[in-house]
DNA sequence: CGGAATCCTAACCGATACTG
DNA sequence: CAGTATCGGTTAGGATTCCG
């Protein structure tokens, strides 16, 4: 007996699964989707949300302190993988007690200014999607 | 007895969540950080990941067979999102059985340009990533 | 100061079954 | 064909505690 059609809908699902994993966009992609990466870059950029300063070096506290929300485990680990993906730099200064700064690499910087386009996407159109969302939510049938 | 510095803390917290809440690029990167939107979008988009067609209107059965991973309630949960906000369009033709077709609106389709401008990063530097990413685990003592 | 390790809950999501 | 509804497993991520 050959493939039953639910084997072969579940081959292709390996098969395009398998695709994703190794597509570049989607990689990105699933980078930026994380909350607390995008807040980091910004931050790390010189600027909050609003406004554009110079890059700088920034300390574990003064990012834990400007990322209000984050608990110390989040943003242990999202500087982890960004520095594991090249896009910041950890120093470690052997003071006492120990000081540890991070900064934007050349590469972090390029990814923020990618970034910042779909920021300039948000502010121009985010309210016309506010509109839709609203109208929508007004139908009572669903 | 005034604020202890815990509940100052926790204060700062709730009013960036706040903030958060309503920043419009903020909003929007939780939209795009969904894996299947980003899929959907370019599905109707007329491409795949790589390469473009010319935008088209798509029906649900085609959808689920493009996007071979995806689930039905994902996709449905997906597609209806993306009606609400205005960038997508649901249209059912009653036939017997019934027809819907999907379709980008023009907002959707200008989303996926500014979605795009991230995939060139992607294809421009995502080996440097890597590359740094590989360099980064060579290291044994992490 | 800058973490690492542990526990625990909320949500997400897939699989399955049923419907107009 | 194009969904809706329900259940259950996985897991992201917060709170807490301890360490160099």
């Amino acid at each position: 007996m050959t493939a039953t059609a639910a084997q072969r809908r579940a081959q292709a699902k390996v098969e395009y699964d398998a695709f994703l994993a190794v597509c570049p966009s989607r990689q990105l992609l699933d980078r930026v989707a994380d909350k607390w990466v995008t807040l980091v870059l910004c931050a790390l950029g010189g600027g909050s949300d609003a406004g554009y300063g110079e890059p700088r070096a920034m300390r574990y506290s003064e990012l834990a302190r400007q990322l209000a929300g984050v608990s110390q485990k989040m943003l242990t680990q999202t500087l982890r993988t960004l520095e594991r993906d090249g896009l910041i730099t950890r120093t470690v200064t052997p003071t006492v007690p120990v000081t540890v700064t991070y900064e934007l690499t050349e590469l972090g910087a390029s990814l923020r200014q990618a970034v910042a386009t779909l920021k300039i996407w948000a502010q121009t159109h985010m309210d016309d999607v506010l509109a839709h969302r609203a109208a929508y939510d007004e139908v009572p049938g669903r």
